[in-house]
DNA sequence: TATATAGTGTTTTTT
DNA sequence: ACACTATATA
């Protein structure tokens, strides 16, 4: 492609950022300003204009999805190639380095990633080791200190030189002690990654060498949110030819807890004088209305680089605003909107999101969804991966792939129950010490331990032979074998079987997605291994497996929505002490923490491109207890006549205002009474969503609401519900259109619904004596 | 050793 | 509200 043709698609300042080839360079980028654009048009810039090899050029991004995003653009763009550039995220891009190198800092190539629940039982057995009271200090907390630690690249030595406390010694020494389990388990956490990766550069300089070679061109999106250890990476691979390109906003920053460090961004002129700053202020996504928005509420922090959005686009409608007496009509009027904006307009579920502070919101909603029967995935929350089924089975395999990682071992020797017990385990654990052997080793010769029973090492034993067999299967065969294989010998899935509960149906549903995932990921590799499996799947956020091409309504917390926009976005819990946080609001340094709140506000407002919808509820359940909150700050913070408040569209339509606000719940009412005839939903969630919710499933409604005013069941027959299975249709109750159904389902308790949403199906006749 | 039950304690956000 | 932990008991 001719430099012509590539920089004719832009506008004047992304043109300056894809010319500026050379040098350091920052980008701020300003939400919806195009800057994926500028960035691909860059790189296309670099193979196409100016000869570059596609493998001299290294793009890390924050999510793998934004990584696959911009590779398949830039392959449109250039058509061949682009395989060989490196596009991937700081933690992905470790590993592969760290696979090649981790001799030298002492690990095998086989090393394990741990999670935070990995993290988490490490911590819980040095507690008991070295008996520490957890009224004094928390393994979590721990476990933060540790990290931010790390994020700041301070070494536990550095550590305890620092805090020379009581507290801040304890500290030091559980640092210590938690690396070292580390190493022995030849395992490294997330932010291992990151540290050890600058630790090889650090002491090896051929090898940090050898990189910068092969990078001769850098590029870092999302700049604003690196922490220290993630900069000095940076900083490290570009120091021989400073091609670095960063992009960012500092009005995006939305991670210092887990210690993005904003002067990275707002320094980098400092760091680098010479470096081209390129400021790309026009928006391309959302209304006019939508950005003021924006605008207005970003403006009350104070501290960042100046800028004001722009836009072309048209006006567009007012945000609307409105308030609940809970969270449930707060849940419900949300699904009614989405409901009637896919039935009336031409929008689709996947057109709609709804964006919330915290995961535990996501239950309303998720419950609310199933009963108006609208296809919808939760990103984030509780992941396929830390299932306790899933985890199980993939402590087997790292337990073939890594064996010195002891922690799997001890997770699995009993899973299936092999009545191997808790004293057993232990005086294994205690003989491993003693000779400096691995769990695993020391399993093996579970005979010569003294105080094992003959009968408890047999049991051991048959473990330690069953690995024995999964490690030669795993020689010859490949993955899903392995896997096939190890179910097989471990009869984990008859155990489930036998259970027969709906929830056991359920793990067993999760393994077979496992397995599909083994077949899917030798499919797409060229060189699959066990290794490249188990890191694929520890580093998958669950935002990188939402499709575009899957219809569902997209529930998410604010922090996951980055990056990404919607023609239509609900931000729900508008209130105080939830958005901002109480955390924020009493913390010590309150003014910090609640501009990064407000940052998150501003991140949730521009994923809007048409129509903004913001809600509260007065009254809310957390943590078993009822609250009342107080409307939002930066709900106040937004100028009146961009919203739209509860009413005023009613009264300018000449409607009615008795329903406003109180009621059971005007919003959907509205919504059901303007709805056009009911067009087929598709199949809602079986499972609790994530896996199971599939859209665009043909769906076979067997009741007929809407349409006919009629419903096939009345009170005291038996029908069937996709999530709560049978019950009892206690009232059925004419509401304008529509029938509000009452059903008694054994398990879940009475539940009232819409009977046009909730589809029931009539399963048996009541005998009219209830 | 395995299971049932009472009691305990919950940082909001995530690679 | 809920999950996890320690304890008692079979």
């Amino acid at each position: 492609m001719e430099a012509q043709e590539i920089l004719s698609q832009l506008n004047e300042e992304q043109r300056k950022a894809v010319e500026a080839s050379e040098g350091p360079v920052l980008i701020l980028a300003g939400a919806g300003s195009g800057k994926t654009r500028a960035l691909v048009h860059r790189i296309a810039y670099l193979i196409d204009v100016l000869g570059v090899s596609p493998g001299r050029i290294l793009a890390i991004t924050f999510t793998n999805k934004a990584a696959d995003e911009m590779r398949s653009r830039v392959d449109q763009m250039i058509g061949f190639g682009s395989g060989e550039i490196w596009v991937s995220t700081f933690h992905s891009l470790c590993v592969r380095i760290l696979r090649r190198y981790a001799e030298l800092l002492g690990y095998t190539r086989y090393f394990s990633i741990y999670d935070s629940d990995d993290q988490l039982s490490v911590m819980k057995s040095l507690f008991k080791q070295k008996q520490i009271d957890t009224r004094y200090m928390k393994e979590k907390g721990i476990l933060a200190r540790i990290s931010s630690a790390k994020d700041e690249l301070i070494s536990p030595e550095k550590f305890s030189r620092i805090h020379t406390d009581f507290y801040g010694a304890k500290v030091a020494d559980l640092y210590r002690s938690y690396q070292d389990r580390l190493s022995e388990n030849n395992a490294m956490d997330f932010d291992d990654l990151i540290c050890n990766t600058v630790r090889l550069f650090e002491t090896h300089p051929d090898v940090l060498g050898v990189y910068q070679e092969r990078f001769r061109y850098l590029m870092v999106d999302e700049y604003q949110d690196t922490n220290t250890a993630q900069f000095r990476l940076v900083s490290l691979l570009a120091g021989k030819y400073r091609n670095l390109c960063v992009v960012g906003d500092d009005d995006q920053s939305i991670y210092k807890f887990r210690g993005a460090n904003i002067r990275n961004i707002l320094s980098f002129e400092e760091i680098f004088p010479d470096a081209v700053v390129v400021k790309l202020e026009r928006n391309y996504r959302s209304t006019g209305t939508i950005l003021d928005a924006a605008n207005e509420v970003i403006h009350h922090n104070r501290g960042r680089k100046d800028k004001r959005l722009w836009t072309k686009n048209p006006e567009g409608s007012k945000l609307r605003f409105r308030t609940f007496s809970n969270g449930f009509e707060e849940a419900e009027y949300i699904c009614g909107e989405i409901a009637s904006a896919v039935r009336s307009s031409s929008r689709c579920y996947r057109d709609c999101a709804v964006l919330y502070r915290t995961n535990a919101q996501s239950r309303l909603f998720e419950e609310k969804m199933i009963m108006a029967n609208l296809p919808y995935r939760i990103v984030g929350g509780i992941n396929f991966y830390s299932r306790k089924e899933i985890k199980d089975i993939l402590a087997y395999l790292k337990t073939v792939d890594n064996g010195s990682d002891n922690l799997q071992v001890q997770r699995i020797i009993n899973v299936p129950k092999r009545g191997i017990g808790g004293s057993t385990i232990q005086k294994i654990a205690d003989f491993a010490d003693e000779g400096a052997l691995t769990f695993l080793e020391a399993a093996g010769r579970a005979a010569d331990i003294p105080g094992i029973s003959a009968a408890a090492a047999k049991k051991v034993e048959h473990f330690t032979d069953l690995i024995g067999v999964l490690r030669a299967k795993a020689e010859v065969g490949s993955i899903s074998e392995l896997l096939r294989k190890l179910l097989e010998l471990t009869g984990y899935v008859e155990e489930l079987e036998a259970e027969g509960t709906e929830e056991a149906q359920a793990r067993i549903e999760n393994i077979n997605e496992l397995i599909s995932k083994t077949v899917q990921y030798e499919e797409e590799r060229e060189h699959p291994t066990l290794s490249g499996f188990l890191e694929e799947v520890a580093l998958i956020a669950d935002i990188d497996t939402v499709s575009e091409d899957d219809d569902r309504v997209l529930l998410m917390t604010l922090h996951s929505a980055k990056g990404l926009e919607f023609p239509l976005v609900f931000m729900a819990g508008m209130e105080e002490g939830l958005f901002p946080s109480s955390m924020a609001i009493n913390s010590d340094d309150p003014m910090e923490e609640i501009e990064e709140e407000r940052r998150l506000c501003y991140v949730g407002i521009t994923r809007a491109k048409e129509q903004l919808t913001l809600t509260c509820a007065r009254e809310r359940m957390t943590r078993g207890e009822r609250r009342r909150s107080e409307v939002s700050r930066f709900i106040r913070e937004i100028p009146r006549e961009l919203m739209e408040l509860e009413g005023e569209r009613e009264a300018k339509a000449g409607r009615k205002l008795e329903l406003s606000g109180w009621g059971v719940n005007a919003g959907m009412r509205q919504a059901l009474d303007a709805l056009p005839p009911e067009k087929p939903a598709p199949q809602a969630a079986l499972y609790g969503g994530q896996l199971s919710a599939r859209a665009g499933e043909p769906s076979s409604p067997s009741s007929k609401a809407g349409e006919t005013g009629t419903v096939d069941y009345a009170e005291g027959d038996t029908v069937r519900h996709v999530k709560f299975g049978s019950g009892t249709v206690l009232e059925l109750k004419k509401s304008g259109k529509d029938y509000l159904v009452t059903v008694d389902f054994p398990s879940w308790g009475v539940k009232k619904m819409i009977a046009s949403m909730a589809r029931l199906a009539k399963v048996g006749q009541g005998d009219g004596s209830w």
